[in-house]
DNA sequence: TGCCCCTGTCAAAGCGCTTTGGATTCGCTT
DNA sequence: AAGCGAATCCAAAGCGCTTTGACAGGGGCA
């Protein structure tokens, strides 16, 4: 069923089914209802792809997903921000496009989009120190949020992230209030911005208190359980282990965990460990009371506010850069404890 | 840059500029030569909604992915299995559009697709039972391939799958060699078909051996890390303890590793474990050598081949329904050993 | 030379929608 | 009765592309 048929069945013309549909004022309440209804027995959609020829606009939103023949990593994360986004997007009429390319391929990713007309705008996930990518979408005229901020972007662009330094720091306060002073940080890739926040974070903590981070304690490496069974495992075989750590990730925590107990440590009375906590779906801090203390925050709201703020600004394109800082929670669980003497 | 311009600037036709691009045999080597290199040279992508509207194909393909209100699961091994999907897309020229919709909107959702026109099939996730998206596309007239099977549609349709039932059937024959008479069975949610079919396998294992499968020792739920250690700790502290574990995934193989460990047991040795493995790139079974004795298949190579056979349907509509079964690798790992007597 | 058939090119129609710029009707006022 | 907005509705253009059908030009053959 198409507008043409439709209008025919109707005795009208396309002109006026179509304002109908669309809300425009100039067609009468009563031959509104009339269409309608027909639209609605003969289950009519407009097609997209004339729609979004006639006005411009695709109705649509593109995701890139790099993915890279190294570390083929996909972020975990990544499936629970989508599924933010994706339900402001449905709410709103837009569409999700995702554009799974090598990473080496990503700038052409993004100028593809733009000249293939087939987004409206994008979603720039895991933004790196100095990321090429925000000169990049300006200079290709894509609106853009980012997911994270890009330490060392001299342009402007509209970002939405956790306050990743504020709540590492608060992490590590408080693993100090509890007497803790060798602190282990098992921290994401020092590439993402995020981790590079965290870090400081720690590292800022620490400082207030006269205390130096101990390289020896600080790791960096794509957020897996074995990664974090690995280091905790060197870590705490040391004559000089440390007594708490702070983890990336709930993956993290969990090796960091599994190492413990092999050592025969219990956790939170021995060793105590904090995580990051993105409140994934599939992969809950405990389902009702927190198993790890941990700095939380929800990874899919994340999206949707995200998807939010892109759609504003399609909108409206004068918009200037927006900004949002989550602050994460601090949930207190069993994994913190007084540092043993 | 559009057609018209281009064409314009060279001082051709649109029809010839764009057989040229699109290589059609009427139009000379030479000026074929000539219109790519100015098309590289002012960046130029055919507009893909003019392009769709005139072929009448979408050149995409949906993904619906459904969000329950009880349980807001996005199914872990979507991540993965999206980005293999995602690679095959890419390659052929095809966008990926997702659409997350409430699951009581699914149905909606895939007519909606259809009278859009915005995609040009869908690939189906997670069938159950008598899946009912199967017949509703079959009437819809949506082309679609099945990434799983669904027991008991009565129509035929195209699905690419991992066998199930004979990996768990070999997992289970395995622990039995061990001497492993207790084995338990944390499974997936029956209401999945995956989950009845390694069910169905496990039971056979046991069948063929005389045995019958033990209700308390086998749990069905969603599949997470608490999920595991609830249900192991629970059997583990009965008088009837099971000796072996089968998993459905790692995610809860890591919580009955937890769960073993609490009780002061040694994985291999005391309790055996074998796990489903799907090979998600970010929480793998091991770095090198395996973790788990796990029944292995890559999830993400199922995107791939699963992305295939739908492109391959869209392109010859009259070809019959095609299927194709996986199976999983069983791989050897240190969480294995003889029943302790 | 004349005819035919390729080869290479083009103009124009059409995909399904929105939107501009009229046209028509209707209800009132004067 | 004529005139005039306001309220409705419509024809047609245009979005950027593909594709049909036609047409020049040129080489081969008799």
């Amino acid at each position: 069923m198409n507008l043409k048929k439709l209008s025919e069945t109707l005795g009208l013309s396309q002109t006026t089914v179509s304002r109908a549909l669309n809300g425009y004022p100039e067609v009468s309440e009563k031959t509104r209802l009339r269409v309608a209804e027909a639209a609605r027995r003969h289950n009519y959609r407009p097609n997209t792809r004339a729609r979004s020829l006639a006005t411009g606009r695709a109705m649509a939103v593109g995701h890139v997903i790099p993915i890279s023949t190294k570390h083929e990593i996909v972020n975990p994360v990544f499936a629970d921000f989508i599924a933010g986004a994706g339900e402001t997007y449905s709410k709103a009429g837009y569409d999700m496009v995702l554009s799974v390319v090598p990473d080496a391929d990503e700038a052409r990713a993004y100028a593809e989009m733009k000249a293939k007309g087939n987004v409206d705008g994008v979603i720039v996930h895991g933004p790196q120190l100095d990321d090429r990518r925000i000169p990049l979408l300006h200079e290709i005229g894509l609106p853009f949020v980012v997911h994270g901020r890009a330490t060392g972007a001299s342009l402007p662009y509209s970002w939405l992230d956790v306050n990743n330094r504020h709540a590492f720091e608060r992490a590590t306060s408080l693993l100090l209030d509890l007497g803790h002073r060798r602190i282990a940080l098992l921290n994401g890739l020092e590439t993402m911005d995020f981790a590079l926040r965290r870090r400081a974070g720690f590292e800022a903590a620490l400082r207030a208190r006269g205390l130096e981070a101990d390289p020896a304690l600080m790791r960096s490496a794509e957020m897996t359980e074995n990664y974090g069974h690995a280091a905790a495992r060197e870590m705490l075989s040391t004559r000089t282990a440390p007594t708490a750590f702070l983890t990336s990730s709930l993956l993290v925590a969990l090796g960091v965990r599994r190492a413990v107990e092999e050592t025969g440590s219990r956790i939170g009375r021995d060793v105590s460990i904090v995580t990051h906590d993105d409140e994934l779906s599939y992969f809950r801090n405990g389902d009702d009371l927190p198993v790890f203390t941990a700095t939380r925050s929800s990874v899919r709201e994340a999206g949707r506010l995200a998807a939010r703020m892109l759609l504003d600004r399609i909108a409206d394109p004068a918009l200037g850069p927006q900004h949002r800082l989550l602050e994460a929670a601090l949930v207190i669980g069993p994994s913190t404890g007084p540092a043993a003497r």
